[in-house]
DNA sequence: ATATGGCCCTGGTTGC
DNA sequence: TGCAACCAGGGCCATA
């Protein structure tokens, strides 16, 4: 669910209200699948530290402890949110893991899906897998794609190329860059790559501005919805007129994902 | 090595 | 109105 926009919002939102705090105890819910890192290394590891920093890398939620350098992870996959509430707040259904913290709120996990994924990390600080997408300069980001004869739609969506693009700012991105999703990636132009780039980075840093997208579940630390689904142009605007040129936005299937775009403005 | 498809889950929306 | 089918922003794993 979330990418790269949704998630900064969310970490930023966090770590405005939760940094230099001290965690107190932590509660996990036993649920198998969420925990990465057996909960109760995540507990010891989180029990007693402060927390220095929460900031995202790639799609994941990264809060780094003052004293152990260590840091914990959250994955939010497609429905996990991260909210702060003062204790006497009803747990929300599915809440998978609480941190009480100094100030007096909790940190709260919640996720119905249970596609996210907690862990923690003990040593050198967490990188990602891939480069990104915001800073990352235009010879490097021409390379990632270098002989590759996957759809650019799926290499924007491989995370150990660039972290944090997935389908809704893949297929917005190639909107901008007037590029069809199904085109290899290792044939496109040098001169595409470059409006790819540069594409990805305006309609991130715009969605960033506007607090993401939100279709259904993401909720950033405040539980304020994100506005960028309004300036969507092709996501989940099948059949409806392009905003250039009117012609009618196909959907496909690529990668196993929902897919739009422009067959007029897009090559 | 690399790429595609199935699968993990719950809940909101759609259509009968 | 009620219910079932379908779909969803992610990523892991097995398989080809």
């Amino acid at each position: 669910m979330p990418e790269l926009p949704e998630v900064e919002t969310v970490a930023n939102g966090v770590h405005e209200r939760i940094h230099h705090q001290r965690i107190l105890s932590v509660w996990t819910s036993g649920k198998p699948q969420t925990f990465k890192s057996p909960e109760p290394l995540i507990a010891d590891t989180l029990t007693g530290q402060t927390i220095a920093s929460v900031r995202r890398v790639g799609k994941t939620v990264v809060m780094t402890l003052t004293a152990s350098g260590s840091q914990f992870l959250i994955h939010l996959g497609m429905t996990g949110r991260l909210l702060v509430s003062a204790p006497s707040v009803p747990h929300p259904p599915h809440t998978h893991a609480i941190l009480t913290l100094s100030g007096g709120n909790e940190l709260r996990f919640v996720d119905a899906r249970r596609f996210g994924r907690l862990s923690v990390v003990l040593g050198a600080p967490y990188t990602g897998p891939g480069a990104d997408p915001l800073t990352i300069a235009p010879e490097p980001f021409i390379d990632l794609f270098r002989n590759r004869k996957t759809p650019i739609k799926a290499a924007l969506l491989n995370q150990s190329l660039l972290s944090g693009v997935g389908n809704i700012y893949a297929d917005e991105s190639l909107f901008r860059a007037g590029i069809r999703p199904r085109r290899h990636a290792g044939r496109l132009t040098r001169a595409e790559l470059l409006r790819l780039r540069e594409s990805l980075m305006v309609v991130l840093r715009h969605a960033i501005q506007l607090g993401g997208s939100s279709v259904s579940d993401y909720v950033d630390a405040d539980g304020v919805r994100g506005f960028f689904q309004l300036e969507h142009r092709v996501y989940m605007r099948t059949n409806q007129p392009c905003l250039v040129c009117q012609t009618p936005i196909r959907k496909i299937t690529l990668a196993g994902r929902s897919t739009h775009f422009c067959p007029t403005c897009q090559h």
